[in-house]
DNA sequence: CTCCACCTTGACCGGCGGGTCGACCGCGAG
DNA sequence: CTCGCGGTCGACCCGCCGGTCAAGGTGGAG
């Protein structure tokens, strides 16, 4: 884990550069062969777990040596981190989209856990990897970082709706934990097969609005 | 953690079941030191993660010498089901007492998961640790076996719950997830200070009962 | 007193796996 | 053609950590 300052040394002065991290010149297909890395490495995370999963594993999923790794990441948690920071745009975007702006905020809040339940079963095997060991401060702050955000998403929602009248007064923090924990309750579930696979996924949307359209009337 | 192995004294007693493994001969003394490894891992685990907690540590924060470890456990994931089932066992009898046997389903899943939040939040050091990888299949086989257990308590519930009037009929499952799903993440919230830590316990709990009950309306 | 079972120690071993390194390839620009 | 850079390879290094072991301690039964 450690950083040696022995960077730089010798002629090519590169790598380490001031402003901290790598950035590195890609090609087209430089990239690719970084998606690969990152799509082989999700599988694997998801199949296995992060800390169970060598790099080495990675490389020979995607076909390449191990020293391709170190060209395209700095480190193991470094891939981590892009993907669940991709993985995170990726389901705002598509909350947003799914919230009509002119509805009532419960029925925004409503619209967007279904949405999340949507997406996260489409891309199960993405969000199976974060089921993982938060020893890794790299990892648990990006972790803590992505709850961070869909918690004051959902907050401000809240609020609105208490402040409309539409939600009852009072415990708004509370009220935001209940309706993201039931997302990722359902969400976990579903995925890990304790609920009847068989389920349509937009029943299952459906139901997890309606309970949480129950729990926050 | 306090008189586990009732009344043996002065002679050894059988701590492992002759199940083929490990079935050594521990004096009352030697069941003391083993608890100490046990507290000792648990609230390692709980603070920095399975994973990431070494052999050498535990021992260390207990202050004996890593050999001794192996005296008393034959692997790490050994001695973490050991905790994890002892705090099931544990959770489940508290859980029971709080259930008045004559209140209606929906009531006692409500005093059930009042009374899971007050325990989770006054062990808050021992369920931390269950933020685990489940990468070791040991690991996972007995995570599993505990959501299972809790699963079919809850599940009971709410089926009688269903048959009496008293809970919506349909989707069984679903209702049962959920419940056990606000548990968990209220718990989680607030061990991990993402709800105000000022809050009295009892009031989140009672929130929590609140919840649930009108997710199962 | 002796013996035996339980307890305790810390040096040691083995391999696993993250990260490094130096060499090499191929292509487009000059 | 030659240079430089993006890209690629895999042997190698080395610290870490789980697990082993041989030896020594201690107290109670006989």
């Amino acid at each position: 884990m450690s950083e040696t300052a022995a960077g730089a040394r010798g002629r090519s002065i590169r790598a380490v550069p001031p402003g901290g991290t790598e950035d590195r010149q890609h090609t087209e297909h430089g990239l690719e062969r970084k998606q690969q890395l990152l799509d082989a490495a999700a599988e694997l995370f998801a199949d296995r777990g992060y800390g169970a999963t060598r790099i080495v594993d990675i490389c020979a999923a995607a076909g390449v040596a191990k020293g391709l790794f170190y060209w395209y990441f700095p480190t193991k948690s470094d891939l981590f981190v892009e993907l669940v920071r991709t993985m995170r745009h990726r389901l705002r975007r598509a909350q947003g989209k799914a919230m009509a702006p002119d509805d009532d905020a419960p029925t925004r809040v409503a619209q967007g856990a279904a949405e999340s339940v949507r997406f996260m079963a489409a891309h199960a095997g993405y969000f199976a990897l974060l089921d993982v060991e938060r020893a890794d401060p790299e990892i648990a702050h990006v972790l803590d970082e992505g709850a961070g955000v869909y918690f004051s998403d959902v907050r401000r929602l809240v609020a609105e709706g208490q402040a409309a009248g539409t939600i009852p007064d009072g415990e708004t923090d509370l009220l935001t934990v209940g309706v993201l924990g039931a997302v990722s309750s359902f969400s976990n579930s579903f995925r890990n097969g304790r609920i009847d696979p068989t389920i349509d996924v937009d029943a299952l949307a459906d139901f997890v609005a309606g309970w949480v359209a129950r729990a926050l009337r």
